[in-house]
DNA sequence: GCAGGCTTTCAAAGCGCTTTGGTGGATTGA
DNA sequence: TCAATCCACCAAAGCGCTTTGAAAGCCTGC
């Protein structure tokens, strides 16, 4: 069923046909609902392509995942905030476009983006140091929200959602150090993206402010898996001088480094002390039971969502000024943690 | 710019240009490479929404999330098969757009994807027992593979691709009982959903065969989260006769066992056995490492890309008679079983 | 030298919608 | 009663592409 077929059983023109659906005020009442109804029976439903072709307007968004940070579509963390971000579009009744862009061309991949005219705007994911991604679509012209930042010498005129990276482990090391620990491992993400920098400088930060010296070799930057804090661990832990705690990216690092201690027997928060970074993740909540991990939380799927409604905001008026929104994380004390064991 | 532009900067109709674009014969080589270095040039890049009203192919694939259980998108299993359909996607320049459809009119829903005119077919994921969605999809005529199965009692008419959920299962319970467990906990997903149901007959059937009575108490199902295997295990093991082995649906749930296991004191593999089903996630490694889970493995990423192949096959040629893939667990043994511990 | 057949190009219709710029008829005010 | 206003509706253009049907130009071969 489609609008000329629509008119023709209702003996009307399309234009009022179409007029009373969008809620036009040049309809009388009558005819609308009598449009309304027939249109509900014989289950019309316009024509995205068609639609789009003539208001320009999509209704859909982007998301586009560089394939170069590795499997970032595979992420945990990047499920959750989608799941967010579906929550508006859902109720905006927008399309969510996913694409996976090998990085050999990206600048070719968001071009080609734009002017397919697929999508009203985008979300940025995994934005590295200097992402050039910023500035492309400024020069395109297309509305986008980044989650994450890209560093300051970036013409800063763009929306973001970011998590107060720094400040968290700034935090969550000094806290560390503060039970006595001086050498603390870091499990950091990939240290290309500009989250894993700003968590590296917080650490930095607050090891420099103490006046403890740090050491590369306890500092690691992978991927995020349950691998990479089981084998970090076990490497640490073979060490001479192992580090007494560890910073964890993330829960899923955070569970290999306990599977690690456990085939070690060594007890977290008395031999070794975690911290992690607690994403919200819903499969992986950090729950109030006797083995919650001591943690920043912030809800990456609270930013899925924030990114959505700037979206949504951009894509309405795109005059309106670009927001930045920076979330704190909340340090939670589990059981993770304790004193730096006596040498 | 677009084709109109194009073919008057080149002196040229827009039919010819068009047809150099796509490769049809009545070109000239010499035009046809005269209009392809100038597309090249200027970026031109056809707007997908018009290509798709004049030739209603959308070059888009749908991907159909049932809010109704619960939150599916966030499941780590769907974004290691969003991960192998995508590399598909990707290879055949398909888009992939994500609805998250709540459960109150799905009907509705997939009606209006397919009137919505934006994709040229879907994947149907978590089929449950005897999944209306089926007879709809092939009713609206559109073009659907099922990641999964539906019940026999749906005509069968439908390309699929499935796990052999009950053989897995069935396999590793025997398994348990060969060690000589007869007290064995199963940590199934939501029974609402067709894997589970089969899973559980598998379960089942293990038993029946070796004339063991089955625990109500023992068999759980849920949502396959960390804190599910937690809680679980908890409080099996707060009973008077908890279970001597778990099977468990995911490596998730498997690892909130061994969280359980390692607050209680218990030994995998020797106070406790745990066979866990292993989808090959990307970011939880089931590696050869001491603590190996025991388990059967089917890789989840493998099903994405053979579904998203199904796929394209059927949208280039609907008549194409609807294959069926039913891939085979293997049984890995790791460390986290053992004998039955003597009463 | 010209009908017939190729090759290469084009104008125009059409995909399903929105939107511009009317039009005809009822209603108002003097 | 007639011009001025409104109201409710409509025909047609246009969004950017593909595709049909036709035509122009160039070879053939008799």
């Amino acid at each position: 069923m489609n609008l000329k077929e629509l008119s023709a059983l209702l003996n009307l023109s399309q234009t009022t046909v179409s007029r009373a659906l969008n809620g036009y005020p040049e309809v009388s009442e009558a005819t609308r609902e009598r449009v309304g109804k027939a249109a509900r029976e014989h289950n019309y439903i316009p024509n995205t392509r068609a639609q789009g072709l003539a208001t320009g307007r999509t209704h859909a968004v982007g998301h586009v995942i560089p394939l170069s940070t590795k499997h970032e579509v595979v992420n945990p963390v990047f499920t959750d905030f989608i799941a967010g971000a579906s929550e508006i579009y859902a109720q905006e009744n927008y399309d969510m476009h996913l694409t996976v862009v090998p990085d050999t061309n990206e600048e070719a991949a968001y071009r080609k983006i734009a002017s397919k005219g697929s999508v009203d705007g985008v979300i940025v994911h995994g934005p590295v140091k200097n992402d050039p991604r910023i500035k492309l679509l400024q020069s395109i012209g297309m509305p986008f929200v980044v989650h994450g930042r890209s560093n300051t010498e970036v013409d800063q005129d763009y929306a973001w959602v970011d998590m107060n990276n720094k400040r968290a482990f700034e935090r969550a090391t000094k806290f560390l150090i503060d039970l006595g620990h001086t050498r603390i491992g870091l499990l950091n993400g990939l240290e290309s993206m500009d989250f894993a920098i700003r968590r590296r400088a917080g650490y930095q930060s607050a090891l420099d402010a103490a006046g403890i010296a740090s050491d590369a070799y306890l500092c690691r930057s992978e991927e995020m898996t349950e691998d990479y804090g089981y084998e970090s661990t076990m490497a640490f832990c073979t060490r001479d001088t192992p580090p007494t705690a560890i910073l964890a990216s993330s829960i899923i690092v955070g569970i290999g480094v306990r599977r690690a201690c456990s085939e070690l027997n060594l007890t977290l928060g008395k031999d070794l002390s975690l911290i992690i970074h607690d994403d919200g993740l819903s499969y992986f909540r950090n729950g109030a039971a006797a083995s919650q991990y001591t943690a920043t939380r912030s809800s990456v799927r609270q930013a899925g969502l924030t990114c959505a409604e700037l979206l949504m905001e951009q894509i309405a008026n795109p005059d309106v000024p670009k927001r930045h929104v920076l979330m704190e994380a909340e340090l939670i004390i589990g059981s993770t943690t304790g004193p730096a064991p006596r040498p």
